[in-house]
DNA sequence: GTCTATAAATCGATAGAC
DNA sequence: GTCTATCGATTTATAGAC
């Protein structure tokens, strides 16, 4: 049970979390600064360091916070029980619509790495979450027998001891083949979520909703989904 | 004929891009200051001024520079007599190499959006060059016979006008379908090499070479080619 | 076209009073 | 745990001499 104490600066912390989100989506993660999230709450910049030790904690802070929502997003959307097909299109519309209502959090995670920043160990349980799910379901769809072997034969070693368990588990109908499929999915999901969220595909798609299921389901198509 | 004078300021400008680049690889765009070209080059920051008139004006001079640079390594990389498979592998190895050589640049092209910075039109035409190349290869084999109808049937209207043309060109065998296919295609090529160069390959592919090499040929395989 | 000088800001981080 | 005050740095952009 929590003290007075413990309540009054986790809520004092959370409203730290939020200003920078908002200068986040203003500024950008480079130039997030500690003494303009201490202007807007209307605190001394010197207090926030009893909450945070640096501007890269602060960061790190909001980079998990980001990854850990995502995650959850993803996790929600994806109903075990349904259709191969229709999972991965939940888990994908989910990971759009995340995109699309936390833009600048979405540029944190997956744009230009922060320069002079390096995200600790802490970040990669949280950063691995989406990646999760989506290998769950490819996973799922192999181990049911539902997904055809890759044109190219088996890949051994191309994905890592420590991925493999992450990327839809252990099973003899789970070769890496599959493994990279579901990265080169991932890949995919993220390269189409990013293109439109960065501006690369204004003037070339009509209607971004439809374009982006339609580019989904192809991709189940050819994943053999 | 340039005369001297013009040829001097030619020079310069190639030194203040060239340093502006260093700039770039150490802060990152956001933090891309006038300043700092300056002093590395020894000059008074007021002299930068009667080169580029503010600080996104240099920007769009390394965006377009950068879009230039890698629309011309794809390009090059295109052999439109080789088969379509080995057109492809081509151009992908193309855009991951200059991707691992300029990772700074490719960043500011591919990255975040550089907040209170929004590109000009004169970027376009630097922009759709990469787009281009991958859509002649696709619509290359189109017209040819080479590439499998969509599953899901053709797709009228997803794609503008505008795109259609640079997306593989206008004949029968090319709807929209084929052309998303392609615009999908390129976002999946950008994700994987933006996936590997922002570290979130890390710990899960054990050899990025071989990793690429198979992810490209498996996504060949899907579209068809 | 390059320089010095300057205006008017910003920043991270720390010291020390309370 | 919050404050004031401070250090030592940074920036964009302009004015005006040469």
């Amino acid at each position: 049970m929590p003290t007075a104490r413990e309540r009054v600066r986790a809520e004092i912390t959370g409203e730290i979390t939020d200003a920078a989100r908002r200068q986040l989506a203003e500024v950008g993660a480079a130039a997030l600064s500690l003494r303009a999230v201490a202007r807007e709450l209307g605190m001394a910049s010197s207090a926030l360091y009893r909450y945070f030790p640096s501007r890269d904690d602060l960061l790190t802070r909001l980079i998990i916070d980001g990854y850990d929502a995502l995650g959850a997003a993803a996790e929600a959307a994806d109903d075990p029980t349904a259709a191969p097909l229709d999972r991965w299109l939940a888990v994908c519309r989910a990971v759009r619509a995340w995109a699309h209502a936390h833009p600048h959090e979405y540029a944190l995670l997956y744009g230009s790495p922060v320069p002079g920043y390096s995200a600790p160990q802490d970040t990669i349980p949280a950063a691995a979450r989406v990646g999760v799910v989506l290998g769950r379901v490819l996973g799922d769809a192999a181990r049911a027998g539902a997904l055809p072997d890759a044109a190219g034969g088996d890949a051994p070693g191309l994905v890592t001891e420590d991925a493999r368990a992450v990327l839809g588990g252990e099973h003899p109908a789970l070769d890496d083949a599959v493994r990279v499929r579901a990265l080169l999915a991932w890949s995919s999901v993220y390269g189409t979520v990013s293109f439109e969220l960065f501006g690369h595909l204004v003037g070339s798609v009509a209607d971004g909703d439809r374009y982006f299921d339609r580019a989904m389901t192809e991709l189940a198509r050819m994943i053999g989904l």
